[in-house]
DNA sequence: CCGGGGATTATCT
DNA sequence: GATAATCCCCGGC
């Protein structure tokens, strides 16, 4: 397993990054606990020009302040006021493109991911959709803005391989409010994976 | 100090 | 697939 180099992040097509983050693994550290699972589910949401980004148009708040930072950096964003929502930031230092993580499937610390979501066994509901994610990973704002290099939260590849056939794509989910923007092909998730949201597929 | 936003989830039918 | 619950944080007054 080794560590995704920053190089990974730093290229300029956000949505080709969000189909090759299927597979990799997001390893949290968080108060001496360890959690990991495999990304099954990503969405891309790209920089100024994405009706259903945060940073359409540039806008820049303190709220989302952390899509602006360099590649490899967290983007944490709280939603609803109660789910933590795991982005990377990829591109360069301003220019906003992110991956919103939106399922994994636990490989590691699992017993510990209970715990944090009160449930009782593994079951598909434990890390799918982007709030159940942050939930199982422990995390908070307060890992937002770290490095994926260094920080608390890491993302590493293993010997994992996808074929094209098993990566399905469709529209983002939850993003109607983006008109058009909307029904861009930005989501991707593994065939068949029961963590991934959304209706199983037939 | 109040008010609104918001990339959801669970729980029905 | 429709709908209700939910609730913290930040910004503005």
């Amino acid at each position: 397993m080794k560590l995704l180099p920053g190089s990974f992040y730093q290229r300029t097509d956000v949505v080709t990054i969000a189909k090759e983050l299927l597979g990799k693994i997001v390893v949290s550290e968080i108060n001496g606990i360890t959690t990991s699972g495999r990304i099954v589910e990503s969405e891309a949401y790209v920089a100024f020009i994405d009706k259903a980004s945060h940073a359409f148009e540039g806008r820049r708040t303190l709220k989302n302040e952390h899509m602006y930072a360099a590649s490899a950096t967290s983007y944490i964003y709280i939603c609803y006021g109660i789910h933590q929502m795991l982005n990377v930031v990829t591109n360069e230092k301003d220019i906003p493109d992110a991956v919103l993580i939106r399922a994994l499937e636990p490989m590691s610390g699992i017993e510990h991911m209970l715990q944090r979501t009160g449930k009782l066994q593994l079951d598909h509901s434990l890390t799918r959709g982007p709030g159940n994610v942050g939930k199982a990973l422990g995390l908070s704002k307060l890992h937002s803005g770290q490095s994926l290099l260094e920080g608390s939260i890491r993302l590493y590849r293993d010997q994992f391989k996808l074929t094209e056939e098993q990566i399905g794509s469709s529209k983002r989910i939850g993003v109607d409010y983006a008109g058009e923007d909307s029904l861009l092909p930005y989501r991707f998730y593994i065939k068949g994976n029961p963590f991934v949201s959304g209706k199983p597929v037939r």
